[in-house]
DNA sequence: CAGAATCCCATTCGATACTG
DNA sequence: CAGTATCGAATGGGATTCTG
């Protein structure tokens, strides 16, 4: 994911697993974008078609479902089915990894939402301030 | 995406909390980007300064650090300390709410850390595969 | 030391048009 | 319906330089 412009080798963050980030980085890698996690909450509630998927989720383009459906069947996480009919009909469900992982970013989820309030007064408070901490 | 340091509401996808996505994307929106959860792991493991979180978090440039953890202290999950001795020293530590979400994100972590050999799997067969589901 | 200020490229994403 | 292809704008963030 987009790592340096000149030709310099990237190697973000130091060795394959220096200190004890291992793994977070990663996962947001995959699911940090705008869509994934829609897509996989979307598809946690059952299978659906693409059609289905682009109502279901506000604001999403064509080209940014594709694109995204594509990279969580990539990495494993949803399973593809197109059945040959004319008009064409293709159905994504999640597999038990990509369940595994809607289930995880669940528990962040409800940690939002948990603290959404706190989080919202914190910024009013800074904003409010100019941005000091007198 | 992080809107801008002024206080302008995101909004960024069509209506308040249409469905149950509630508080998904709103924490990715703050943690998502390449940075802050890298940020506030360090802290997890106690107060930093400036220059020790830059070393820590190898690759990370002064701007940027400086960037997110403004924006971590805005959103209330880090507070910022500054003693008025010369040179310089500042503080940063995680508050109560910045520890809660780090235990969050520390589940996320776990789980990339379990799944890692398997979505690399998914990745070599998909690859190899060329991107077709025979 | 701890930033602030510029510059500027690269990746992301949205809009649009076309296809099997 | 379920995509693919192309273009352009916005954003993120790295490198560098300057300051209190």
């Amino acid at each position: 994911m987009s790592v340096a412009h000149t030709g310099v080798t990237p190697q973000v963050h130091g060795g394959p697993c220096g200190d004890d980030d291992c793994g977070i980085r990663e996962v947001l890698d995959r699911i940090g974008d705008r869509w994934s996690v829609l897509v996989l909450v979307e598809l946690a509630k059952g299978v659906r078609r693409f059609r289905e998927l682009e109502r279901a989720i506000p604001g999403i383009s064509q080209r940014m479902l594709t694109v995204t459906t594509r990279r969580l069947c990539r990495d494993g996480m949803v399973e593809r089915t197109a059945h040959p009919t004319v008009p064409p009909q293709v159905e994504y469900r999640l597999t038990p990894m990509g369940e595994s992982l809607a289930g995880a970013v669940r528990a962040l989820a409800d940690w939002s939402r948990d603290h959404r309030d706190a989080v919202g007064e914190a910024r009013a408070k800074w904003d409010a301030e100019g941005g000091a901490t007198p």
